[in-house]
DNA sequence: CTTGGCACTCCACCTCGGTGAGTGCCAGGG
DNA sequence: CCCTGGCACTCACCGAGGTGGAGTGCCAAG
C-alpha cells in the first residue's frame, strides 16, 4: 500500500540515525558514514537510494551538492512524533533537581531556582512563565493604612503570588471603616477565583455609607486592576549564555534570537499557543522571524495534572536532543508542581 | 618639569582624538587619518612623534606593525578621568525616560521598566539592584491566616518591596490573640530600620503568654530571616541582545560575558565595590575574566543625596561611549531616585 | 532489490602575489 | 629645539588560482 512504500521501515531507521547523527556531529552526515556508525545491514549505495527518496518527501535537505544530508524542520517532526521517545533523566540529574529547589523560601524565589536549574541541565535558554492570576484564587486581600488617606492594597493568591498598590482615598479613613471594608471584601472574594472577582464585587461601594462610597469604588477599581493585569503575565529567562555556545547553529548570528527573547510579547506567545500537555515547536512553526532555526519544548504546570497555572520550557537550536529536552522539561515541571503543592 | 613633558597638552590631545575616533570607527586610528578628521595644526610626522611616546607611557596600543592605534585600558582611564565630560541627556531622551518610567504601578515594574529603559537608550546591558532590604524601614507587618493554625507573614517596607514568608504555629491561634501580636508588633519595629529590627525583637515572645511564646518565637525568627536575607540582593538585567551587535569588539566570543552576567556574584561585586556615585570600571579593572574587555558605567540610586538603596548601570565593550554612557546613567538614576520617593 | 563501480560536483583549505595603510627614522628648515 | 617631508619597510587583507576529499547520482550486474 501506499503508506507503506512511502514511509518504509527502513527509511524511517534512516531517517532517525541521520537525526541523531546530525544532532551528534552538527556535520551534514553522508551515506558512508551512517553505515559505519550505526549498524544497519546494507550498503552506502542503498542508503543513497533511501536518502534521495526522503529528501523528495520533504525530510531531510542537501546544504549543496556534493555534501551530507541534514533534517529539514518537517524531518526533525517526523523524528520527535514518531521516532523518538521521552528520554527520562539520570539519577544525578533528579538529585539535582532535588536538591536545587527545595531550599525556596517563596514563589519568587521558586521560579528563580526552576529557570537556573533549567538552563543548567538542558545547556539551553530556559524559560518559565510566572503562575498565572487569572487561573489562582485569591488568598487574602489585606488594607494597609500607609497614611490617614493613603492605604497600601496587597492581594495575596493561593499560587503564593503577592500583588500590590498604592491607592490614595482623597481623604482621612477611620481605622473602624477601613476594619470593616476589609472583612467584608474577604468575605465576598476569600477563595474565589480571581476570574470571579469582578463579578463579585460588583456594586460593592453602593452597600456602604454615601461618604466612603467614592474612596471605596477607587479601592474596587484598583484591586480589579491588579486582578486583570495584563502585565503579570511575566516571564523569567536563563542560561542566554547557552545560545552563543550553539552560535554555529544559526545561519548568521545569535542576535535577532538573543532579540526576539527579549520581547516579553514573543516569549508570551510561544506559551500562549502551547497545549497544557508537553508540546515541541520546531523552526518555522514558531512564527516569528528571529526563530526560525530554534525549536521550544514547552509544557504546562501546576498543582496538578489538571491544574495548570503557567508555562515552562527551553530554547534551543533545532538541532537539538529533543527526547532528552522532552525528558528534562516534563521532570522540572513535575517537582515544581509538587512544590506548588505543597505551599 | 616633568609632569609637563610627561603629559603636554597635545599628547593629551591626541589621546582624546584617538580614542573618540576609535570609538566611532572601531578602527585602529593612524596619524594621517587623525590630523584629517581634527584640526590639529601639525603634520602627520608630529602625531606619529606623539603617538609613539603616548605608547611608550602605555595609554595607547599597536594591535601590529604597520597598524593605526588603539586606546588601552589605561588610555580610557585617563580620558574618562581628564579629558572629557558627562555628556547630558538629549531633550528627546529625557522625555523618553519620564513617558518610560511614568506609567509603573509597584516596584517590581519601575525596576523592569527601569532596566528595559536604560538598555534602550544605551544599547548595551543594563543592570538594576533592586532595593535593598537592608537600607530601607519596615513600613508595615501583616499577619495573615491561612488556616488555624498557619499564619503568612508579609513584610512592607518603604521602598515599596513586599516579602512574605509561611509561618506554622504548631496549634490553632485565636484571631484576637494575632491581632494583638499584630499590633504590638507594628509598635515595636513600625518605621524603624531594618537594620535595627533584630535588636528591636530581642526578648518580644517573653513578653506573650507562656502557652504563646513557642509559636510567636517562630515568628520572630522568620520575620528575622525576611530581614537578613541575603538572597535578596537582587538583580534585573536587560539588553543582551545589545551583546551581540557588539561582537566584533569581543576577543574571540560573547560567551564568556554572557557567563559572567548569567553569575548573580560577578553582578553583584561589580556593585558591592562601586561607590554611591558615578563609577567607571574599564576592563581588566573589573578583576572578572570575562569582563577583561568590558567596561561598566554605574551608580548609586535611592531617595536623596545621601541615600542609596542599591545600584544600576550599564556594561559594555571597552570601546564605548564613555560620556554618554555616563550622562545616561546618571538620568535615570536620579529619575528612578525622585519615582521612589513619591511612593 | 541490492551492490560495487565510476564519473562528477563542489566545498574547504592552502598558497601566493599585489595592494595599501601605516609606521619609524632621518635629514633639513624654521 | 621642534616640526616637517621624504623614504624604505612591514604586515594585514584580498582575490585568484590549485588541490584534495567527501559525497552524490546513475548504471549494470548479481
Amino acid at each position: 500500500m501506499t503508506t507503506e512504500s512511502r514511509l518504509d521501515e527502513r527509511k524511517l531507521d534512516v531517517l532517525r540515525a541521520i537525526v541523531q547523527d546530525y544532532v551528534a556531529t552538527r556535520e551534514p552526515v553522508g551515506s558512508k558514514a551512517l553505515v559505519e556508525r550505526h549498524n544497519i545491514g546494507v550498503s552506502p549505495a542503498t542508503i543513497r537510494n533511501e536518502m534521495a527518496a526522503l529528501e523528495d518527501e520533504g525530510y531531510i535537505h542537501q546544504p549543496h551538492t556534493s555534501a551530507g544530508r541534514v533534517p529539514t524542520d518537517k524531518g526533525y517532526r517526523l523524528f520527535v512524533d514518531r521516532l523518538s521517545q521521552v528520554k527520562p533523566l539520570s539519577g544525578a540529574e533528579k538529585r539535582a533537581i532535588h536538591s536545587f529547589l527545595d531550599g525556596a523560601v517563596d514563589l519568587d524565589d521558586v521560579v528563580a531556582r526552576t529557570v537556573r536549574l533549567l538552563a543548567q541541565i538542558t545547556q539551553q535558554v530556559a524559560v518559565v512563565q510566572y503562575p498565572s492570576l487569572s487561573r489562582s484564587a485569591v488568598r487574602h486581600v489585606e488594607l494597609v493604612p500607609l497614611t490617614p488617606s493613603r492605604i497600601m492594597l496587597v492581594l495575596i493568591t493561593d499560587t503564593g503570588r503577592v500583588e500590590q498598590r498604592i491607592v490614595d482615598c482623597g481623604g482621612p479613613v477611620p481605622e473602624a471603616t477601613l476594619a470593616d471594608v476589609r472583612a467584608r471584601l474577604n468575605a465576598e472574594v476569600g477563595a474565589r477565583r480571581l476570574n470571579d472577582v469582578p463579578t463579585l464585587l460588583e456594586g460593592f461601594a453602593e452597600r456602604f455609607a454615601a461618604e466612603d462610597r467614592t474612596w471605596i469604588g477607587v479601592l474596587v477599581a484598583t484591586l480589579l486592576d491588579a486582578v486583570v493585569e495584563q502585565r503579570e503575565e511575566r516571564l523569567v529567562m536563563a542560561g542566554t549564555a547557552n545560545l552563543a555556545r550553539f552560535r554555529h547553529d544559526f545561519p548568521d548570528t545569535v542576535y535577532p534570537v538573543l532579540e526576539a527573547l527579549e520581547e516579553q510579547v514573543v516569549l508570551l506567545r510561544l506559551f500562549g499557543e502551547a497545549q497544557s500537555g508537553l508540546t515541541v515547536r520546531i523552526g518555522h512553526e514558531n512564527a516569528h522571524e528571529g526563530l526560525v532555526g530554534t525549536s521550544v519544548v514547552a509544557t504546562g504546570y501546576g498543582r496538578g495534572e489538571k491544574d495548570v497555572v503557567a508555562h515552562l520550557g527551553v530554547l534551543g537550536p533545532t538541532r537539538m536532543d529533543y527526547p532528552g529536552m522532552m525528558g528534562a522539561v516534563t521532570a522540572v515541571a513535575a517537582y515544581v508542581g509538587r512544590i506548588l503543592a505543597e505551599t
